[in-house]
DNA sequence: ACAAACTACCTATCTCTATAGTTAGTGGCA
DNA sequence: TGCCACTAACTATAGAGATAGGTAGTTTGT
């Protein structure tokens, strides 16, 4: 169910399309809560089948249209009341974490390359969050921009640093992944021997 | 697919029946991979027709009877070569994460709810971890000892270590979620007063 | 003799998620 | 005029996972 809140928290900075949406969506929301376009269109319409969202159909060039979804009262109440609610917890399902535990299975080669690419991931991922931190740190993020339009430059500095915040987190995660995957990296070749088959 | 490898691999440390493994995967496995009882026995009967299991009938009591599944060498073979492929990369998907981006929709009150469960629920994961780690560092650990006794004594401690190794990126991540939620009550704190309502 | 707790093994249902498509219009360039 | 990248909006399907049950036998204590 937290697809329905990542779109409505989206959502409430503007008014967009469907197609907008799922652009949006992955260069903001995704970092806390990924999801496929063929996820997206189909919650966007139960979204409005309950009140949640009202769209309205937009001409675009000769004989198309697009779909503009708004945020209903409804819809924002829906959000607050998700937003005052606890919170569930996700269990831990995590492949990289089961397969280490069981390395004496793997081939040295594969053990390494599976934590290397385990690595390179998170430091790519890390990158990427430390980037869009920075454009909210400048306010520069496009999202946040038209977001704070919203809201009296009194409440600016509060709605940035709880953004700031959740990255903060995410960006911990993501450099202990990499040091966790470079710890790793020495005790295979501590406990395989150094040799690269 | 990982719930099948993750069976697989408790099963490497001794032939189980299936109550055995729900209930022997709750206090290893499921630190790493979680799976509820109505997952484990359907897989099990799957992995079966798979030909990864062979299961005998054991009597038990007067008229009952329980399933002992060992895992057959094809099982072995298809474990080994799920441990030499490479990992999938699961996408970050945290409703604590997401929440905290728009914290500013939040009641105070809520919000440090909120953080306190989180800070709550990891410090209580971490404590259980650590715990975990202690029984691995001492092979007090059940299924470890087990598995244990099918090895050369020279090569426990390779096995032991890698065991500990993911505990150790289990422990970080818990650590840093537990720090990160203490942040976060203070940053609460700062921007809507320490009143407490 | 009976109850309670535990062992054993599922089933049913619904929702969530991933993967891989499809259909159709737009705008620009060669 | 044809082609291509892009915008727009899905659909279809299968598999994973969560939640909430059910049924039957066993062991232990009173």
């Amino acid at each position: 169910m937290s697809l329905r809140y990542a779109l409505l928290a989206l959502l409430t900075s503007r008014p967009m399309t469907g197609y907008d949406v799922s652009k949006q969506f992955s260069q903001s929301v995704a970092h806390v809560w990924h999801a496929p376009d063929s996820q997206i269109y189909p919650e966007l319409n139960r979204m409005e089948r309950d009140g949640l969202l009202e769209s309205t159909v937009v001409p675009w060039g000769k004989k198309g249209t697009k779909k503009e979804y708004a945020v209903t009262e409804a819809g924002v109440k829906a959000f607050r009341e998700w937003m005052d609610s606890p919170i569930e917890i996700r269990r831990q399902r995590e492949p990289a974490y089961l397969k280490a535990a069981y390395l004496e299975w793997a081939e040295p080669g594969a053990a390494r390359a599976e934590l290397e690419q385990f690595r390179d991931y998170w430091t790519e991922h890390l990158a990427m969050l430390e980037a869009t931190r920075a454009t909210l740190v400048d306010r520069s993020h496009p999202t946040l921009a038209r977001r704070l339009e919203h809201y009296d430059a009194s409440q600016w500095d509060r709605i940035v640093r709880y953004k700031i915040f959740a990255y903060d987190g995410l960006i911990d995660q993501a450099r202990a992944a990499v040091a966790w995957a470079e710890r790793g990296l020495v005790l295979v070749d501590e406990l395989e021997g150094s040799t690269v088959d």
